[in-house]
DNA sequence: TCTGGGGTCCTAGGACCC
DNA sequence: TCTGGGGTCCTAGGACCC
């Protein structure tokens, strides 16, 4: 049976719900309407573009940009910080939304939905529910959405890309040569910037001549991506719409530090920072880990990553640190540190491992003192409990901290 | 006066085994 | 004497998404 898909993406998202709520709180400007951004906190160094209006995309204000550079095109640019619980609370709210459609909503990102329309819409057209979508989430969440349709969830997301905001439209089979090929193909799912001059070298540039290139040419050049992204452009793709939890593959956190980190000493705090909320974070799921890697980005921007697979898997936050330390020492990088992460992966439910491996008493009484300070910290907040080398350090004693704010992405439909 | 932070998946090459 | 070949696991790095 031909499925009924829809994506549903919210249009600036983090700008428009700012937008939103200090509309609702007494703002006279509606942010939408004029250029405005949300940004990161320039004197830490992550002043970088996170949400665009469109007055300011019209000055070409890119996402991802330095906030200096945008200000440049456009000098009385409204930067707004950004504030993630609101954020997760819209997108909640567009959850709630669509689920009163059909069950099985999958929440791509904070503000992109699939959602499977299939033997749900008895009663309406898919289209008619696609528009009804549209039309609800500005008339009673106060924001504007774009709503894709089709039969598989690659179409439906290009279709909601088609024309924004405030758009519904339709990508079905037989629209593709006239709606979707003529595209570039740099607005292909997957062509990003690195794939894109070697289409470019195979004379591609639109959705429509990679789709009638040849299959084996793409696969010798761009290996099994070549063949992923050949499909897109036929409007292939079968995978399911997956509702509720995903289950997670790794946890990580990275920080950017406001000065750069030339001691083995600070550089160790960041570490032990990290690794205290990756590990929080573990924990709170019940999985443990098997594989923590280590990354650093240098003042020249360079990337560097090391990991280790460690015989058994834990979610100790002193066990994993020793695991992170002893990596760092490894990696003897040369240049200032701008950025370091821990990222801990290869996940185990922790109710396997929990009571036969470990008889080791000094594990159980480390899980003991974890599980306290998880309820210390849970009970009283974060900063409750702090250890001893932070204070005064400079280096805040919990580096990343969004817990289990943000919902998890699938890199791959 | 310097481009965040959270993810997922893929690939090449080396180690090691039989 | 002059080193096969297939398989698996591990690691570092790359690419992409929002």
């Amino acid at each position: 049976m031909e499925r009924k898909i829809l994506h549903v993406d919210a249009n600036s998202a983090y700008l428009s719900w700012e937008a939103v709520y200090r509309l609702q709180h007494g703002a006279e400007t509606d942010l939408r309407t004029i250029p405005s951004v949300v940004g990161g906190d320039e004197k830490s160094r992550r002043g970088i573009v996170l949400a665009k209006s469109i007055p300011a995309k019209k000055y070409n204000i890119k996402t991802g940009e330095a906030l200096w550079s945008a200000r440049g095109k456009c000098p009385n640019l409204v930067v707004l910080p950004p504030s993630y619980p609101l954020y997760m609370s819209c997108s909640d709210a567009m959850v709630r939304l669509l689920k009163r459609y059909s069950p099985n909503v999958e929440r791509y990102s904070v503000d992109e939905c699939f959602v499977d329309l299939t033997g749900y819409s008895q009663k309406k057209t898919a289209e008619e529910i696609a528009w009804e979508i549209k039309e609800r989430c500005r008339t009673e969440l106060g924001f504007t959405v774009n709503v894709g349709l089709s039969t598989n969830k690659l179409l439906a997301k290009m279709a909601s890309e088609l024309e924004k905001p405030d758009k519904m439209h339709t990508l079905y089979r037989h629209e593709i040569p006239e709606k979707f090929w003529p595209l570039p193909v740099r607005e292909l799912f997957l062509s990003g910037p690195r794939t894109l001059p070697k289409l470019y070298k195979l004379n591609i540039f639109t959705i429509g001549q990679l789709a009638h290139a040849s299959p084996d040419l793409l696969q010798h050049h761009l290996k099994s991506h070549g063949l992923t992204i050949w499909k897109y452009a036929n409007g292939l793709d079968d995978s399911p719409v997956i509702p509720g939890e995903r289950v997670i593959k790794g946890v990580g956190n990275s920080t950017t530090s406001p000065f750069d980190v030339d001691s083995e000493k600070e550089a160790l705090l960041y570490l032990l920072s990290l690794t205290e909320t990756a590990a929080m974070r573990l924990r709170s799921k019940k999985m443990l880990a098997r594989v923590v890697t280590v990354s650093l980005r240098d003042t020249q921007l360079s990337f560097y990553s090391h990991q280790r697979r460690l015989i058994s898997p834990t979610d100790s936050t002193l066990l994993l640190y020793s695991q992170a330390k002893s990596l760092f020492k490894q990696m003897c990088h040369k240049e200032p540190l701008r950025h370091l992460g821990v990222h801990l992966s290869d996940l185990v439910e922790n109710k396997f491992y929990q009571t036969s491996f470990f008889d080791d008493t000094v594990v159980f009484r480390q899980q003991a003192i974890d599980k306290t300070i998880d309820e210390i910290r849970s009970s009283y907040g974060a900063d409750a409990l702090v250890r001893g080398s932070f204070p005064h350090s400079g280096i805040p004693p919990l580096c990343g901290g969004v817990y289990e704010a943000f919902p998890t992405m699938r890199s791959l439909l």
